[in-house]
DNA sequence: CCCCAGGTAGGCT
DNA sequence: AGCCTACATGGG
């Protein structure tokens, strides 16, 4: 077990940033937070003045967590006294978590026309059911969890699988694109620039724009991209009530740039905890 | 019964 | 190129 600590400031909030929407493996405990990337796990804790990570790689979530980046400054750059403003005063801790582009591809498939709830409840199924189970000791107690599967096991379970723990129409777009990921060459899409990378990502069965956009900012963070989805439509439809989806996506990311995908999150974090408002 | 959820594929103009 | 609609599942 490794760990390592990160001082409380103004600009990171764990259970914000878990709670964004942005990844689904992740559960709340009695005195802190579990989560989960591909085959790592990671304990959350807090005190007065500091967040204390226990994990398997202090490495691989220092990065995860994308405490090298200056928030502060990101947030002074996008502060537009408007909307903008406000989503960052309320979610002013959200950070942008560096995945897997592979458990991306999978998880935001699974997203679509979904809720957040039912979304954490099939990924939960697939890792619990195709994923290695992984012992180790903590504090002296063993203890165990399931990483996320390979390509190989994905591809090899058939759509009924999938329709079996709840995934209903997407059980084929997972089956057909698990079985692409296996001639896929993952390391060949991180090269490409984000356009071209996009187009690749559409030829996934189940990835249209928007998810091909989560993917994009999620697993290959790619910042200079904006999703769009019901939460952000909700933001703008006063503004752009009769703009598409795709085009809105757009003329957000001509206004924001390559902090497109920062303001993106904060926004759809506001906008949908405030849905009781 | 309805509508909604981090939408997309396929079909029709 | 655009516009429609069926698509599973579960919660409000």
């Amino acid at each position: 077990m490794q760990s390592f600590q990160i001082k409380k400031t103004k600009t990171f909030n764990i259970l914000q940033t878990l709670e964004s929407g942005q990844m689904f493996r992740f559960i709340k405990t009695d005195n802190g937070l579990q989560l989960f990337s591909m085959n790592h796990y990671c304990y959350v804790f807090e005190n007065e003045d500091s967040y204390i990570f226990e994990c398997d790689n202090a490495k691989y979530f220092y990065d995860y967590f994308d405490f090298d980046t200056n928030y502060e400054l990101i947030q002074q750059i996008v502060d537009d006294k408007g909307q903008v403003s406000t989503a960052i005063d309320y979610g002013w801790g959200v950070h942008l978590l560096k995945q897997n582009p592979v458990e991306t591809i999978i998880c935001f498939i699974i997203s679509q026309n979904n809720n957040i709830v039912r979304i954490k409840s099939i990924v939960d199924k697939i890792c619990k059911q195709l994923g290695e189970k992984i012992q180790f000791r903590y504090k002296g107690e063993k203890n165990f969890y399931y990483a996320f599967p390979t390509i190989e096991k994905l591809a090899s379970v058939g759509e009924d699988f999938y329709k079996k723990i709840g995934a209903g129409y997407r059980a084929s777009y997972l089956d057909k694109t698990a079985k692409a990921l296996l001639k896929t060459d993952i390391n060949a899409l991180e090269m490409m620039n984000t356009i071209t990378l996009r187009e690749h990502l559409l030829k996934f069965h189940g990835v249209g724009r928007k998810v091909a956009d989560c993917i994009l900012l999620f697993g290959f963070q790619r910042f200079d991209v904006f999703p769009v989805d019901t939460w952000i439509l909700k933001v703008f439809k006063e503004e752009f009530s009769k703009v598409p989806a795709e085009k809105l996506s757009e003329l957000l990311v001509e206004k924001y740039g390559k902090y497109s995908g920062y303001v993106q999150q904060w926004l759809f974090y506001f906008k949908r905890e405030n849905k009781k408002l």
